[in-house]
DNA sequence: CTCTCTGCAAAGCATTTGCACATTG
DNA sequence: CAATGTGCAAATGCTTTGCAGAGAG
């Protein structure tokens, strides 16, 4: 868990200025769920009624692009972004759009494996598992 | 290699009607290249100039719900439509946006392991790799 | 002949951007 | 105070949709 201090370091590192707006959506991540921008701008604006969602995209497009934030961007629907926590994969629900994190170690080496025989480097990999979720099973 | 009976055959038996459109459109996705809707179009109208976008993105929709085309959306522009040919899953150049196809066995076993352990059903997974291909790494 | 499909054009979302003012360091 | 960030609103890009006529079975 991160203190006030701990959601802010990596932008004090940064060449980024520290705003109460990017402080405040950092924030509004902090519990880890996917929110979509409209999501994001909702919690932020409960403290901060004036954020605009232009500042949100972004924010969140820095926040990307120093690592602190990673998008998820599916078939059908806003891209829903989280806090670049630990390493994790997704477990998305076809029917409802519900998405859960899974940690998939193993995958690790895998997709390092096929990507360097395909000559790629800075490698990065997510696992995208589509299914129904229990709720949708049972209705 | 499917020849055109091939490529019309999932339609065929489907309860959708086989038109001229949807032939060229199967036909366009034959040779396993990661088109946008755009490059769907371009390529259709080669041969069938009056086809509009709305026809394109309306028979990519049916030809996914009938499994005969994957689609892959990923952060940042359009989505990309592949036929559906073996299952295989993706190295994505986060340069320049080129897409290849890897085969990745391993990580079916994972994907249901993992799927299930959270009581998901009727389980689907893409393993996307990101990096910089070789053009991108030298230039 | 009936039902489905198509072209066209307009609408719908998600996301990006230009600009004048506000804020940070 | 200089550089960067923000709100606002308009613009953009991708995708979807309503409708009237065309085509498939």
């Amino acid at each position: 868990m991160l203190d006030s201090k701990g959601v802010d370091a990596g932008l004090l590192q940064s060449r980024y200025r520290l705003t109460k707006q990017r402080s405040a959506i950092l924030r509004a991540l902090e519990d880890g769920a996917h929110l979509s921008a409209e999501a994001i701008l909702e919690r932020v604006r409960a403290e901060m009624p004036g954020v605009s969602l232009g500042t949100i995209y972004r924010t969140l497009d820095i926040l990307r692009s120093i690592g602190l934030v990673q998008i998820f961007a599916h078939a059908g629907g806003a891209a829903k972004y989280e806090a670049a926590l630990d390493k994790h994969h997704h477990l998305l629900c076809t029917q409802c759009g519900d998405v859960v994190n899974i940690n998939v170690s193993d995958a690790s080496t895998l997709a390092h494996g096929v990507a360097s025989e395909h000559g790629f480097s800075d490698i990065d990999f997510a696992l995208v598992v589509t299914g129904r979720c229990r709720t949708c099973a049972t209705a």
